[in-house]
DNA sequence: AAAGCTTGTAAACAGGCGTATACTCAAAAC
DNA sequence: GTTTTGAGTATACGCCTGTTTACAAGCTTT
């Protein structure tokens, strides 16, 4: 008997697009760009499937401004070479524990296959997480080491998706900060490390 | 001119039960699941759509069988312990070199989205390689250690599917051994290794 | 040679997809 | 108070998906 049986929303253009971003953030980030539907981007932003177009131009469009609102890692990155790996050790524990909020990886790793996505996606990877990456490194081969250590959040994403959850322990994370370190450092051929000679 | 235009094919249930077969393995271990239509493996296969319905009952049961016939990774365990890291790394190194032939894990890492192939796909993760893996490691939280090395094999793949194939180099092969030991080692917090004290 | 089962074919089915169009209606402008 | 603007809506379009049905053609058995 209620007047209106949904609460009548006061049209607001931004707030609307707005809706539809962080819906699509969280989708698309849960589950991926081909397996989202622009239909259901629609419904968990409450509005009408018209209206992503009209704000976004396409799907693609809108894939294109979640990933441009991602803030990047930067702040990850930030850290003395020596604390690198554990920092990097600890937010990986943290994303096999439950999927991140705001996740660029997460979003690129579960959209790979589309074509249309796949460009854009191995550019954020690259500027987002790589490139910035390899210049916190020095030594040689920076850009290889780089591309290591995000091959291993990469795996540790999939490996989530795949078999579940995991709650990691304090050995997890030194296991994952032995990791890092491997990935990261610098040589393991003439350093004078504890050689089996 | 040429009465036949195309070769007319004996008719043989099996072969070309065999053909739609190793083209769907190829397909969906280049392209995933998803991507992949059942249109697309018909026409690799040259054969006729309804085919697959009538061999493998549907799109997923094709995938199924694909997986059942992939031959495992009890060869590249089977090694002894002090042996398996470089194993593991020179595997992973092939990896990133270029796509293998029969790819259980490059065919589970990029068909994870779609439900109903997330469950086997899931389950065929957990047989052929962290339970078979886990079963060579002996020491304390053997699970947790198979899967880190697991995430790495994964995560390996995502990264050449992302930013292309890289020719890997001996210094590569050592990074990477280098991680697989870090992922199998016992343990980093009471082990009497190089210590930092 | 005729019947019967099997292999292969062509076409259509229902449903979901991204996208586009015509429309309603609230609110601001005059 | 009327007009104009634009946010939001309903609906349909064309396309592609996996699947199924009805049919043609071969091989085997009688």
């Amino acid at each position: 008997m209620n007047p209106q049986v949904t609460e009548a929303r006061p049209r607001d253009r931004e707030a609307t697009r707005e809706r539809i971003l962080q819906a699509a953030r969280a989708l698309f980030g849960e589950q991926g760009y081909e397996q989202v539907t622009v239909r259901m981007i629609a419904a968990a932003a409450e509005a009408n499937i018209a209206l992503v177009g009209r704000y976004f131009g396409s799907k693609a469009g809108l894939f294109g401004a979640v990933l441009q609102g991602e803030p990047g890692y930067s702040v990850l990155f930030d850290s003395a070479p020596e604390e690198l790996p554990r920092r990097l050790a600890e937010y990986a524990a943290e994303r096999m524990r439950h999927p991140p909020d705001s996740p660029i990886l997460r979003t690129l790793e579960r959209s790979a296959s589309h074509p249309e996505v796949r460009e854009v996606a191995r550019e954020r990877l690259l500027t987002a997480v790589i490139d910035p990456l390899e210049a916190k490194l020095s030594g040689p081969d920076a850009r290889g080491r780089a591309r290591m250590a995000a091959a291993v959040f990469l795996g540790i994403g999939a490996m989530r998706r795949r078999v579940g959850p995991t709650e990691p322990t304090p050995a997890d994370v030194d296991r994952l900060t032995a990791v890092f370190e491997a990935c990261l450092a610098e040589s393991f051929t003439d350093e004078s490390g504890p050689d089996l000679g």
